[in-house]
Order: C-alpha cells, then sequence, then structure tokens
DNA sequence: CAATAAGTATAGCGAAGGCTATAAATCGGC
DNA sequence: GCCGATTTATAGCCTTCGCTATACTTATTG
C-alpha cells in the first residue's frame, strides 16, 4: 500500500507528487557539493588556520583543478572568499552553513549508531545521507537522541 | 572529537579515510538515477502491464528526451531492452535491482517513521536518503524495525 | 639572489543529466 | 486504408563536476 497504488485515480495527482519527490531529490543533490566543501574549508581553518587548495582537494578525493573549480563556485554563490595563490576563507553566511552542516553531520552519525548501525558504516553512509535530511527529519532525529539519552 | 581530529598524524592517514567516504558517495550517486528508473520501470510494468517513456517522464519529473536518454543508459548497463515505439522492459538483473531497491526503500521509509519522522517527510526525505544506505546499514535498520515490532 | 620546488590557476576534454525544438513512427477513428 | 493526433526518437545546446596537461606564482634553499 505504500507508493504505487491506486492505478485509477487521477494520474496527475500522485505521480505529481511522486516527480515532486525526485525533483527535490535532485535540487538537494545540487547543493551536496557545496556544503561538503564549506564544511572541509571550515574544519581546516579550525585545524590549521588556513584552508588551502591542496588541502581540501586531498580531503574531498578529487584533483586539485576541481578543488579550484568548486571554490569558484562558492565564491560565486557568496559563501566563499580568495585571492589568488592564497588560502580560502569562509564568508559569514558560508561560516554559518558550514556550522548547519557540521551539526546535521553528527545527528546522523549519531542516529544511526543509536539503532545499530556500527560506527564505521554510520560515519561512511552519513556523507551521503546527510544531505538528504530535511528540517523535519532531523528534528525527529534529535528528538528521538534526546529521548534515548533521557532512558540511559 | 570525531572527524577532523589528529592534526599531527601522518595527514594521508586520516584525509584518505575521510577522501574515501566522498568518493563512495560520489559513486553512490552515480547509480542513484539508473535504480530510480528500474524502480520506477518495474512500478509501472506491474501496474499497467507496460511501461512506456512518456509514463516514464512524467514520474520521474523530467522531459520525455530526457527519460529516453536515461533508458538508453539503462540498456547500455543491460537492466533494460526496449524496441523503438515499443515499451521499455527490464531485464533479470534489472528485475532484481528494481526488487532490491523497493525493498530498501520501504525499509528506509519505515525506519524514518519508526524514529518519529512524520510519513509523508519520511517519503520524500527517504527518495534522497535510500540510495545512500549500505548493505551493513540496511541490516541495522531490519534488525531495528524487527524489534520494535516483538515489543509492540 | 638565482634556481628549483611547490602550490595554484588556466585551458581544454569527456560524461551525465537536464532542456527545447523538430522529425519520425504508431495508433485511432472515420 | 488514410489522416490527424499522440507518442517516441533525434538533434542540438547548456551546466556541473570530474580529469590531465601546462602555465604561472610564490616559497625555499644553496
Amino acid at each position: 500500500m505504500a507508493p504505487s497504488l491506486s492505478p485509477n485515480l487521477p494520474p496527475e495527482q500522485q505521480s505529481a507528487s511522486q516527480a515532486d519527490r525526485f525533483t527535490r531529490a535532485r535540487e538537494v543533490q545540487a547543493v551536496a557539493l557545496l556544503e561538503d566543501y564549506v564544511e572541509m574549508i571550515g574544519d581546516l581553518i579550525a585545524e590549521h588556520g588556513e584552508a588551502r587548495v591542496a588541502d581540501i582537494a586531498e580531503r574531498m578525493g578529487v584533483a586539485q583543478p576541481t578543488a579550484t573549480k568548486a571554490i569558484a563556485r562558492l565564491k560565486r554563490e557568496g559563501l566563499a572568499t580568495s585571492r589568488p595563490y592564497r588560502g580560502v576563507f569562509l564568508t559569514d553566511d558560508g561560516a554559518a552553513l558550514a556550522d548547519r552542516v557540521r551539526a546535521r553531520h553528527r545527528s546522523v552519525v549519531a542516529l544511526l549508531i543509536a539503532v545499530g548501525v556500527p560506527e564505521t558504516t554510520a560515519e561512511l553512509d552519513a556523507e551521503g545521507i546527510e544531505h538528504h535530511v530535511s528540517e523535519g527529519t532531523l528534528a525527529a532525529f534529535e528528538a528521538y537522541l534526546a529521548q534515548q539519552n533521557r532512558n540511559k
């Protein structure tokens, strides 16, 4: 009875909503990379006081020009700044996004572990999952974790 | 203390594993579309006895040529067959993949609901999340759900 | 203060997944 | 069985995100 019932309802009705789900998943994907880069740049600055292109590329697992290109996009979107041959920095917006992303990541990992996923697997899967966790789902995760802590 | 500790460990060590996580997430993303199409074609065949390009496109929320192109890729990958101006069909591999994907989707939705995510939100987020749920995480989800049913 | 090493940017390519516009094939009704 | 309507395919085109190769800056060091 889940997704694909009612073949004799107005077809636009159920199909539209399913299409919307896919459309949303596609949109999420478009910002996922930005989120990952921003979070990582934040991490690097916190750790080393600066974020260099080579480090970003290495941690993202991409070639250096790929990282440079992504940084250009971050700048276009107002999330980061950089001067040629100097480091990369986050704008206020970028830093705020990084914080949100980091918090969400932690919650997703914690929830996976809480329902019995091995820690290593949780870290691995969370990297992809987190971007698709909406505000509502995140709130539910955090409520669940709080509840769990209370009962411990 | 979780992901980005130890700035003075061999940098290749921790960075490599983080890069690996991103690399894996990227690979997952590459097959996600195939999974969605295959599942949907399976649904359409189950519902209507056939999967027509126009229906696939509508449900995926894309233009018809986009669906045609995706189907071409499915054929290249050995997951589907089709004859021009006739319907689209799944190979054995495609049908098996569709079944796996459908089952995983259901488990993800069920788990989200089980931890308190509203049903509508669960359906919405699951569409993106499911592709990143590995075998190990899926097994954990199912164990959790089984446990939950036992205690009910 | 060169010369070399290291880091960064630029150029150009490919694949994937969108799109619109248009051509070709099939289907239905007369 | 033909003709218009519907469906599918094809032909471009764009953007994103990978890549390699190469040019250009900055840093280092003899």
